[in-house]
DNA sequence: ATTAGTGTACTATGGTGATAATACAGTTAG
DNA sequence: CTAACTGTATTATCACCATAGTACACTAAT
């Protein structure tokens, strides 16, 4: 997974979101130890600081945990590993919809808008199951 | 319509929104009087050098129009009236396509979290013929 | 002409985010 | 022990955003 930086966001912000994808997708499993700051600072060309940011935000955020001066973990609780995504795409969803509301939007509209975007085909369109 | 400041964005920029929502829906036309900015700017309870802001913003998108010292009026150019909803909408479906890439996200999964984020029937379910 | 209302411009302050450069304490591999 | 790596903390600078206060030129209504 690649991360790209939007202007807008804070970029601690944004590397917090893509450790939790990663997480969601299970790229980064319960117990396995981040990347440290300098390195990551490297690898994404931002500033140690802002890595230590995020890092400090995920802690805030129970994703992970440190000890002393030993790397970062990812959290062992299942739990909070388990509402990652569903996190993620609710909160994705209620941005979206406040900002289309009142707009007058229908839903043929909205799935043919958002069909279109993807296209590489990163969108399934059979049911899961829910 | 009521304007609801996040604190995310920058409120320029949701105020310039705002007026891009009013003018799409036509609650502002072509050529109709904008509020004067000391007026919003109580009005919205914010900083009339914010509004100043929003409003330059707006001039340099070719939304309004201003001479000298009389009151900015909504441009009279269709062709750039016409294109503002479509802009909105691609916009946010863009920002959030973006935000739930590479989480596996289906269609079916989609539609039934935004139908259930309107909720209060904001939502139109039919074909509008696009 | 006076007054109140326009848009516009400027300076200053405070908060947040990002960067840079150090510094220190503790861990680990050699 | 030493060296290189951890996390953590501090100070400083810069940019952007929002606020406050003030000022000026012009227009419109009186």
């Amino acid at each position: 997974m690649i991360i790209q930086f939007n202007t807008r966001a804070p970029v601690y912000i944004q590397v917090v979101d893509y450790f939790k994808k990663k997480m969601a997708l299970g790229e980064l499993q319960a117990g396995e130890e981040m990347p440290s700051r300098r390195e990551l600072a490297t690898e994404l060309k931002i500033n140690p600081n802002t890595v230590q940011k995020a890092f400090k935000e995920m802690e805030e955020q129970q994703l992970i945990t440190t000890e002393r001066n030993r790397p970062s973990r990812v959290t062992t609780d299942e739990h909070v590993l388990k509402r990652i995504r569903t996190e993620l795409v609710d909160e994705a969803v209620a941005v979206f919809v406040e900002s289309i509301q009142e707009l007058d939007v229908t839903m043929d509209e909205l799935v043919d808008k958002i069909k279109r975007q993807y296209g590489e085909g990163n969108l399934d369109d059979r049911s899961t199951g829910s």
